[in-house]
DNA sequence: TACATATATTACCAATCGGTTTAATGCAAG
DNA sequence: CTTGCATTAAACCGATTGGTAATATATGTA
């Protein structure tokens, strides 16, 4: 596994996948084993637990020994970073999209990426 | 390239990658051409155009013609499902990590942490 | 002990994908 | 046509994904 430079991209590329997504919506309703997490996908357990260990690898999860099992439990904190980072845009998708030109050229009194005399579109 | 299932991993995908955030950052502060955007990296403008191509496929910039140059638009929208989806799992980070166990407990009047119906030990 | 079962990970393999480069190809301006 | 901006094509290589099979690890039983 590649193991991203930096915390959030790790954690922004551990969520990218539908599967680990899911994984942890169920986490978010309580630890559970490996066997139950699996449970609803089509794919083999160790395609499952491999998911896992790119959750753990994000610290997206924690896991502890229970007699056979390997509980998983949700570790949202990374999150939270992720929400920090996309609320950082928020200014651009509160305001009117089409207003959003001449907000920025207000904001840097000039936002023209290019002259042109030719017709514009 | 492989154009994600639905939209969230597609976004999430393309923000997962540092030079791709990097771009939305510089486009948070104005409209650019791919020369202007490729200069602070050392990789070649290929390679930027196609990061290009990754980001307007997740909807997170658009582009216009103007003349030769192709100016980069940032469109944050798709980041607003992002921050949703993250504050999702707020309430995860906000309380005192040991006593969430307990938490979800009482949510659920349950907290099956086992599998089956075998007996936990 | 030894053996069988249940849970989970690891090893190995094939197919695919991602990020990059070089080279070739548009397209518009002058 | 030539020059400059940008995309596309072809190729490389490491990373990811998912499968099967082998290997732990823990429990229970005789």
């Amino acid at each position: 596994m590649k193991a991203q430079a930096d915390t959030l991209s790790a954690t922004l590329f551990a969520i990218a996948d539908p599967t680990r997504r899911s994984i942890l919506a169920r986490l978010a309703r309580g630890d559970a084993s490996v066997n139950e997490l699996a449970a609803p996908y089509e794919m083999t357990l160790a395609a499952v637990s491999k998911h896992l260990k790119v959750l753990e690898g994000a610290g997206l999860i924690s896991r502890t020994r229970e007699a056979q099992w390997r509980p998983c439990h949700l570790e949202a904190k990374p999150l939270k970073a992720v929400a920090a980072w996309a609320s950082g845009y928020e200014r651009f998708w509160t305001r009117n999209l089409d207003s959003l030109g001449d907000y920025l050229k207000t904001m840097e009194h000039g936002g023209e990426v290019k002259p042109t005399s030719k017709g514009k579109r």
